[in-house]
DNA sequence: ATGGTTGTTGCACAA
């Protein structure tokens, strides 16, 4: 069973490139972010006809997560955090198999001190203690995303612009990002790659891509029931080099399953 | 990064 993640941009310019990446990746479940449109645009049908059925929860311009799944019935949608108010359509949560699935698209922050960072800091707790409930219902989860979050200098390509003071690097978002870790919560990638340099996002600027400047913020985080079972992930770049592309690539886990 | 690029019921703002 192999599981993306794969933040779209906008899923209006990208849905020929989801359709292809669909056909030459082959993933059973993809968890889409930013797909910037509303429930009542979302192309469920042109999906459908690829073999994947959908949920999601979206609005226009901004936002938007969905759930795609092949040859398996998706149950229990779940979407936004129970409890926490909020406008942004950032979560939504499915049951794929036995495999809970929550898709994340983490607060991005703009930047650290900001209004924007605060509600970035508030939000991560909120997924936390949520999943901590979630995980003693749910105990084979995949918890994946757009996390706006790099775990470590391995995930950077210059630690020296990228540390403690900036967005997606800095501590405190860092130890959100722990925190989750800690309720027994694996990053799938580095289960099984211990090397630097890999990443899921490219700034559009600078010709980023081409001179590998990125980051790794796109991540597969599987649960302790699961963990055995992921067997081989990683990140999927070939997307990101087609012609007017997300500015993500898909992060991606195999589960034996 | 005082820069730069992409997306949007766009023309400023979010990323």
């Amino acid at each position: 069973m192999k599981i993306a993640s794969w933040n779209v941009n906008s899923l209006n310019v990208r849905l020929p490139h989801l359709e292809q990446w669909l056909r030459d990746a082959q993933p059973d479940v993809v968890g889409i972010q930013e797909t910037k449109l509303a429930d009542e645009k979302f192309p469920d049908a042109l999906l459908a006809g690829l073999g994947y059925r959908s949920v999601f929860s979206g609005q226009k311009t901004y936002n938007g997560v969905a759930i795609l799944a092949r040859d398996r019935a998706i149950g229990d949608v779940e979407v936004g955090i129970p409890g926490f108010v909020d406008d942004q359509k950032r979560v939504i949560a499915a049951t794929v198999g036995d495999v809970r699935v929550v898709n994340l698209y983490v607060v991005n922050g703009q930047d650290v001190g900001t209004e924007k960072y605060a509600y970035k800091l508030r939000w991560l707790d909120a997924v936390h203690d949520w999943l901590a409930t979630e995980l003693a219902v749910h105990p084979r989860m995949v918890v994946l995303g757009d996390f706006n979050i790099a775990p470590d200098e391995r995930d950077v390509h210059d630690p020296a612009i990228w540390h403690d003071a900036h967005i997606l690097t800095s501590t405190a978002e860092r130890d959100g990002l722990r925190r989750l870790q800690a309720l027994g919560l694996h990053d799938a990638f580095r289960l099984h790659h211990e090397d630097a340099g890999i990443f899921s996002w490219w700034d559009y600027r600078q010709a980023a891509f081409r001179r590998n400047l990125g980051l790794r913020i796109d991540l597969t985080l599987v649960s302790d029931a699961l963990r055995a079972q992921a067997i081989e992930a990683g990140v999927d770049r070939e997307p990101r080099t087609w012609e007017r592309p997300s500015d993500h690539a898909p992060a991606w886990v195999r589960l034996a399953l």
